[in-house]
DNA sequence: ATGGCAATGTTTCATTGA
């Protein structure tokens, strides 16, 4: 099972680029954030015609996610949200493919430390601890693939000097991070030797990308059973070299 | 110390993102 994660910044705007990289990446399921768009106005007819189907939890302006599966793999089981936890800003979908439990998520950006924003970005992660703690009982596969917001280390950013205690890199996210680990999850990317300087998003400004001045930030965890199935995960670059790019480029884990 | 670029809404700029 081929397993990605893409925060697509509107997948109004991305739709083309979408289906061209579903034609040539062949994945089984494919975790969307910043879709940007409500349940009605998703482009599902489009995706059907891809051979996709769609759970969504949508939003207008901001947020929004969703969990496309090949009709083949199935997409059993969807739910949207963190059980327990009020929020009005859809981030999670979960459903279960081929057999898998995916949990797709777009963890809150946080703008900057000691902000409003930064707190609920530190209590929507303990949200998310549990939810996990209690999802990992019930499906011993799991895969939790998104935008976590979240360098987890130094070599996950491109000048570590320069962010040293901005958001995204902070200790207390990164604790909040290295916590979902705690749980047994293994960040799939880092099972296996990697390009020095990875990343996984590039500001749009300042010509980051051809610098790469980037930050790995989109991330796929995986539980110890499908650590083991795991063979390969990898950045694709490709789809942020493209006219009009989204400022992140999917993630892909092949699991056996 | 700040903007830079992009998407959205119902817009003529504000908000958010990272």
């Amino acid at each position: 099972m081929r397993l990605a994660t893409w925060n697509v910044n509107s997948i109004k705007v991305r739709l083309p680029q979408l289906l061209d990289w579903l034609a040539a990446a062949k994945p089984d399921a494919v975790c969307l954030q910043e879709i940007k768009t409500e349940e009605p106005k998703f482009p599902r007819a489009e995706l059907e015609a891809a051979g996709y189907r769609a759970a969504i939890s949508g939003q207008k302006t901001y947020n929004g996610v969703a969990l496309l599966a090949s009709a083949a793999a199935g997409l059993e089981d969807a739910r949207a949200g963190i059980p327990g936890f009020d929020d009005e800003q859809k981030r999670v979908i979960a459903a279960t493919v081929s057999g898998v439990r995916v949990v797709c998520v777009y963890c809150p950006n946080g703008q900057a430390v000691g902000s409003d924003k930064y707190e609920y970005k530190l209590r929507w992660f303990a949200a998310l601890k549990g939810y996990l703690a209690a999802e990992l009982e019930r499906h011993p596969a799991l895969a939790v693939a998104g935008d976590f917001n979240v360098a987890p280390e130094d070599r996950d950013v491109h000048d570590p000097e320069a962010w040293e205690g901005q958001v995204h890199v902070s200790p207390p996210e990164r604790e909040a991070w290295r916590a979902l680990l705690g749980l047994g999850l293994k960040d799939a990317f880092r099972l296996f030797e990697q390009p020095e300087k990875s990343f996984s998003w590039w500001d749009y400004r300042m010509m980051a990308f051809r610098r790469n001045a980037g930050l790995r930030i989109d991330q796929i965890l995986v539980s110890a059973e499908l650590a083991k199935r795991c063979r390969a995960c990898s950045i694709d670059k490709a789809p942020r070299r493209l006219e009009r790019p989204s400022d992140h480029a999917p993630v892909v884990a092949e699991l056996a």
